[in-house]
DNA sequence: TATGAATGAGCTTTCATTCAT
DNA sequence: AATGAATGAAAGCTCATTCAT
């Protein structure tokens, strides 16, 4: 009763700070980080504005939590799905599967990430693209790890260094989820991950 | 005489445009379409304020026009490319070849091009983006040519629809050229075509 | 019992206040009026923001509250040393010593004193000059009738009008406070009147 | 001809450099730094806001401007009294009489003056009030200067060193300024120097 | 025709004050 | 009775755009 009382402030506090990220997702994959104003945010999670400054206490600190907790999930998701049980194909597959479902289903988080890693937003902010940069390199070792490990298996030809062949096979991916985002009628990417690796299973060119 | 000098006016007028644009592309693709203004463009290109205006009638238009020239350009480039003779993968190298040229040599230009394509400023600007994914489209149809008539002369295998070939093929060569932008001491990439082509040509599987 | 309940909150009441005012005293004359917030008093002197709102109802009251009560006991102390036996060199030597103990123990406050004197921060606050400017007049009549006693008994010569001269005098003091409070290793008032007085009391020219 | 257009320029913009001055000097006078918007002194000066800010990148800035303009105006004036003609005890007449021309001819810029010499405004501003405190102490150099040589010619007996004199004798002056400001019914002292100098002059106490 | 001074809408942020708990 | 989360008016400042010269 009595230690339950300050768990549903925090619970509270937890709540509304969501609103107010979703509203400055929402808005910020809409219209672009300089093009939405506080005021905007405010409005849209039903905050005044001194609320939202309470939470965050400016615009690009706001912007930098979006970014990197919004980029955390994601990596988070994608990691667990290359621990999955099973060989160097079996990961991949899952890989594949996994964020085949993360764009389907936060299109417009991904949006955002991609808006930080492909130097699109270039010097909005300083540092924020170099953090996030990192983690996505991190992250991208460790598929670069699951190459090795088929290569050493046997699994996997050498065709390159197996970290060119994780950001090859990361592209891919990101490839045929654009596709998929910008013609969600036409192509069905994420139902069926083995378009995607077959393309780099098989060569183009008969051996 | 009298229709020579409105010749010669008309030449001054497309030189000081020129002008103003390369101004506008330096301060764009170093802080940002938001943080650059009106009055950094023409002190750049040291025409007053009043005159950039006659040129270009808002700020949108200015980043319009910028754009909408500069993939023209980058396309036009790559389209002589894939034009040269020789058989379809010939006419691959010379893609792959003058891309990384491209990116070599403009690599402002191509980050802001990018940025349109990636999604990545997204709707800072109704309409600009899908003008440029529509060129873009038609482009990587022309590729698809390629890998269509490679896989009718028996040179390539069907492992996918041609046109989905032809963009994992394009993005194949972002992920090299967007590795080298990122560390150009570690990459190469631009001087050697062949690494790019064998990723797609071997299977990573051996058959 | 039942009347001394009552007893014990009203002096907790009164210790409370004070604190509140204490708080306000260390920032307002630290900070000034208008870059010091309530949130900062409240917090300085520990009390939440309700409750300093309960003892002040605007942030305008508390600071005249805060002047009026510092202004009150200046001169309460000063008024005390006029008040003090023997002739009336005698009371303004000890008005001089009681005014430089004064500016030694509360420099901040007499900063604070001499900001509403001195039109200082001239009209932050309607009504509330004019409130301490006359009691500061009520309080140089009585010095004033120092110097008409003076005149009277022929002690003094009558050089201009006694309250002309009681203004000149307390400013004369004052100039020494002050050189005193920006250069307090250099000059040492406090701890001599006598200075203050020989010039008042010897011409400048000689008879 | 050619050398008059710019002339005409340069003239309008010092014109309104100083209509913007003198609404600020009005607003400050009145209201206090902090109680003044920019919006209140660009529509009390009829210009645009924007245009405010051509001229003084900031509040601040606009600020300092005005104060150590008027600072330097009103120093300048007063040195000028005190290189008149004559003996010290005509100079110092001079520089009762300038001084007191000033007080009624500019009351608003004497208060605002008189609110960064009296520690007043303390700490709005960091090193305006320092500034503008070595202005005044140079400038009372000078008058210690005039006692000083009153001293050696004989006509001023040292009842204190001259530089204490000098602030001594400048409060003095404030100190019926003052009165007078607050009372200008009442109190004529503007006309007539020698009700002041004559308190410093004559001794209360009878030698 | 080319200029750049002038404009003012709109941005981020602060803080006195209220009121449900 | 005491609390402090929530409010929103209002501040300083920027910059795309206009238009008299």
């Amino acid at each position: 009763m009595m230690n339950q009382n300050p768990t549903r402030r925090e619970r509270e506090k937890v709540r509304q700070r969501q609103e107010m990220l979703a509203a400055a997702l929402a808005l910020f994959s809409e219209k672009g980080y300089l093009n939405v104003s506080m005021h905007e945010i405010a409005a849209k999670s039903e905050f005044a504005i001194g609320t939202l400054y309470k939470f965050f206490s400016s615009k690009e600190e706001l912007y930098r939590a979006l970014i990197l907790e919004q980029s955390d999930r994601f990596l988070a998701t994608l990691s667990k799905a290359i621990e999955s049980p099973g060989d160097e194909i079996a990961k991949l597959r899952q890989y594949v599967k996994a964020k085949g479902e993360e764009f389907r289903d936060n299109a417009a988080t991904i949006r955002l990430y991609f808006t930080e890693t492909r130097g699109a937003s270039f010097n909005i902010m300083a540092g924020l693209d170099q953090d996030i940069r990192n983690r996505r390199e991190t992250f991208l070792h460790r598929i670069a790890d699951i190459f090795e490990s088929g290569i050493h298996t046997g699994r996997f030809q050498r065709i390159a260094d197996p970290y060119i062949l994780a950001v090859v096979f990361d592209n891919l991916c990101n490839s045929f989820l654009f596709l998929w985002l910008e013609n969600p009628d036409k192509y069905s990417y994420p139902e069926n991950p083995d378009i995607i690796l077959n393309i780099l299973f098989k060569g183009l060119i008969q051996p």
